[in-house]
DNA sequence: GGGTCGGGTTGAGGCAGATTAGTTTTGTCG
DNA sequence: CGACAAAACTAATCTGCCTCAACCCGACCC
């Protein structure tokens, strides 16, 4: 119970987990691999990619345009299941590329199915965390849509420190934060120079600073107002199981 | 064999479903109903909402901004499955509103949990089409993020067209579409006069022209270049399962 | 020490697309 | 048939963000 994988506490945060379900968890832990920062971990159109669960720095996932051009469509953080999408086409449809050092543990796709099958519940709670990313997937993009650069920008680390904070990795005020402006520009839609810019402003005006690797939310209250930020979508009752 | 619902046929041309799966499919067309078009048919914060199979007429997924402004995250067209996430959270996280009149089949939760838990196949099906949805909003996130408004209408048309080939309702050459410019420019996170200039420089250049309720698609080929578009995330192998 | 390379930072100018404000067309219904 | 509303269309103006072009700074290396 005391050193639990972030993966399986953040399960255990929204589905009750019996001592057995949590024991095969656990065993899909075997293969513990490191991935240095910015070698892709997996490329788009790659053929029977694996499943990983991340243990330790962050990754995002991203996808490339013929212009050169790339979108990053989300982050994933140590607790995050990534790549469930890619295992199920058999197929990788984005690249996905470690932005810090990186521990993970990979899943194959017949293990991940044999735990499936061993234990629906399992499934379930998997499918419930895939759901959770997929809200995140949509609010991001209403935010791209219509959202200025201000408003998203502040709703995009909002959403991060909730999450962080959901596996202990940050509080209400703060977080340790290794991306870039150019990583932030590629996630929320505009260049690097503009990011750098709204961020000066939300500096500025004493709402967030976003310097050295640290970002400080200064004034929480205002923040959620100007990004119309509604958390609801990421935490959630929980799954029809009880 | 004959007349399959658009639903069955569709999970049919991914998975191998043996007859007493597509059997257990059919029966939840139990409750089918009829919607006006415009009338929200599920409203985001409501809980406990059901699913829909929808058998004809169209519907949009969507989010309200603080601002009044809204981001049409998708369209779904008959044979979608819809609201998988909002019942697996048990509160809806975005509205649905039927585009045209629309007949739909209600699909309770404790139903499609009783199907899923009798048939593990179908629920792999099912978690496949919803990956595949979820493809298509990564693509859409994609294009607002970093296509131009030419690019991103091209690509949105031509994903209209593929998607309603699946269903026997078009071809590569055209399809009849009940989108407004209105909310066409609320799905491209556009203004509404911009779509419509958008429009006609396509049309002018040849390459599509979108009138009284058609799609016209004169040079394929030129538009997949305009756009960038690569259909491989619509149609994949198939999931794991034989 | 100098060189260079990846960030971060700032300014000037340009453009894609928003906004506003119309007019015209189409569809619907008494 | 005329009346009204909704959608399609157009033009003029404005602006948020991009692009280009600097410069600075710390890390790392020769």
């Amino acid at each position: 119970m005391a050193n639990r994988s972030p993966f399986a506490s953040k399960l255990g945060a929204f589905v009750a987990l019996s001592d057995e379900e949590m024991a095969l968890l656990d065993r899909l832990h075997v293969r513990r691999k490191v991935f240095p920062a910015g070698r892709d971990m997996v490329h788009e159109g790659q053929k029977n990619p694996s499943a990983y669960i991340l243990a330790s720095g962050w990754v995002c996932s991203y996808k490339l345009l013929s212009g050169g051009t790339r979108q990053i469509v989300d982050f994933q953080i140590p607790g995050d299941f990534l790549g469930l999408r890619s295992v199920l086409f058999r197929t990788a449809d984005h690249n996905i590329e470690p932005v810090t050092r990186v521990e993970a543990s990979e899943v194959l796709a017949t293990d991940l199915l044999e735990t499936f099958s061993k234990t629906p519940r399992l499934a379930t709670a998997v499918l419930w965390a895939a759901s959770r990313d997929e809200a995140m997937v949509v609010e991001h993009l209403v935010g791209i849509g219509r959202r200025d650069a201000k408003e998203r920008t502040a709703h995009f680390l909002l959403e991060l420190g909730s999450r962080l904070k959901l596996v202990g990795l940050g509080s209400a005020s703060g977080y340790a934060c290794p991306l870039s402006q150019n990583l932030l520009a590629d996630a929320l839609g505009l260049s690097a120079v503009h990011v750098n810019r709204v961020l000066r402003e939300l500096r500025e005006e004493g709402l967030v600073t976003f310097q050295h690797g640290r970002v400080e939310i200064h004034d929480l209250e205002a923040l959620v107002l100007l990004a119309d930020f509604d958390k609801t979508y990421l935490d959630h009752d929980g799954p029809l199981l009880k």
